[in-house]
DNA sequence: ATCCGGATAT
DNA sequence: ATATCCGGAT
């Protein structure tokens, strides 16, 4: 990552205190007693920072303390991970979200085994561990320094807000071009020595003190060399593009039940909205606009009835909403004539689950559907014709057995 | 209601 | 180079 060619904005002296005057105030202020920090052994464990630093990537210490115990008590050991059924895992992280980490995780469990297996030890090279499922180049660096202590630049959110700051970097850092200067930077102030503790620092200083908003400048080891603080300008760093508005989806979500009052789980395609866990079968609904009150209505549109070529950009977007097994219930309902209907215990309970994401706003509206056993036996059988993995369980044991994701769980409640 | 974030698929 | 993915913090 190294570029000659960048100039940094900070002056000579200023770069090469940066990382002792850092040091000194971990020591004495830093945290210390995170359940995953290496640093005040001699005999690092690699497995537990790879395994912390993929759930801390897009998540906050403090939600992922209770996911790392349960982790670590359930797969104490790289190996017990890499030979645990796929929906153990999932089960474990449902709810810590961005669940292509969980897959990644246990992917990169088996490839771990299998390096250790062959050389007698964890990759020892940055380049042997972004081989890795989900591990990139900041992950890497990470454990290259606090897992093995070894030399590591890791150059993630934390890091990126503290050296804009410092180094008054402009750029916006969604661009590569900003990326690079950020990453030599990073390199440039990160020591040979102690990288692992730098990275710790680095990070503990971008948790606790230059945070997104209102930073504790006056307890801050850089704020005298500080380029954003010399102008009062910290909270416009890091500069980045505006986001776009999101549109909305709808959906109903179906719960439909067998004579036993269990429920119909399908388990998602591993690629995708919540990828490998377990969902209850959605059904797309189409948002009209209706102009003439300017207040907007919800219609159950069918599938099956639509033409697949006369709204091109429309169409694409549609039949992405649903998987293959939901085409399936789809189909399948509308050949037996049946109709889930809403809810509706009390009016109140009308209102969608409304569930965020980056890009758009899903609204889920909770059908029921009770079918009877010939029916509930005719579903499952042409489910499972399609090798659809699927479950019959109650709202219960769901939760306890199955990855279910958080607005599943909602529903639920 | 808006913002935050690392790896990967495309 | 850009879009995608989740739940929590503010």
């Amino acid at each position: 990552m190294t570029d000659n060619n960048i100039a940094f904005t900070q002056t000579k002296d200023h770069l090469d205190t940066f990382a002792p005057r850092l040091l000194d105030w971990f020591a004495i202020n830093g945290r210390h007693d995170l359940p995953w920090q290496q640093h005040l052994t001699d005999t690092p464990n690699p497995y537990i920072v790879w395994l912390s630093e993929v759930m801390l990537q897009q998540t906050q210490v403090t939600t992922v303390l209770p996911y790392f115990a349960r982790f670590m008590d359930s797969f104490p050991t790289v190996q017990d991970l890499a030979t645990a059924e796929w929906n153990t895992v999932a089960e474990h992280w449902a709810g810590l979200g961005y669940y292509a980490r969980a897959r990644n995780l246990h992917k990169g469990a088996k490839q771990l085994v299998a390096v250790i297996n062959e050389t007698g030890d964890f990759p020892q090279t940055l380049a042997g561990w972004e081989a890795i499922a989900g591990v990139g180049p900041s992950t890497a660096g990470a454990i290259m320094a606090m897992g093995l202590h070894r030399y590591g630049v890791i150059c993630d959110g934390n890091v990126k807000r503290v050296l804009t700051r410092w180094a008054a970097i402009e750029g916006d850092i969604t661009k590569s071009a900003t990326t690079k200067e950020l990453w030599a930077l990073a390199e440039r102030l990160t020591p040979i020595e102690n990288s692992g503790l730098f990275a710790q620092a680095m990070m503990d200083m971008g948790a606790t003190l230059c945070t997104r908003r209102k930073p504790a400048c006056p307890l801050c080891p850089l704020q005298n060399d500080c380029l954003a603080h010399a102008q009062n300008r910290e909270e416009d760093y890091p500069v980045k593009a505006k986001k776009q508005p999101k549109p909305s989806k709808f959906s109903n979500a179906l719960l439909i039940q067998n004579v036993d009052g269990e429920i119909l789980w399908l388990q998602r395609p591993d690629s995708g909205i919540w990828g490998g866990l377990w969902s209850l079968p959605l059904e797309f609904i189409e948002k009209v606009s209706d102009n003439v009150k300017g207040k907007t209505t919800t219609k159950q549109t069918d599938i099956l009835d639509e033409k697949p070529l006369e709204v091109a950009s429309n169409e694409k977007v549609y039949e992405a909403e649903f998987t293959t097994a939901e085409q399936i219930i789809n189909a399948w309902l509308n050949k037996n004539n049946l109709v889930a209907t809403p809810i509706n215990k009390t009016l109140l309970d009308d209102a969608p689950i409304k569930h965020s994401l980056t890009h758009f706003h899903w609204y889920l509206t909770p059908q029921s559907l009770i079918l009877n056993n010939e029916q509930s036996q005719a579903l499952t059988e042409a489910l499972q014709a399609a090798e659809i993995n699927i479950n019959w369980l109650n709202a219960a044991d769901a939760q306890a057995t199955l990855g279910l994701p958080r607005a599943m769980v909602k529903i639920l409640e």
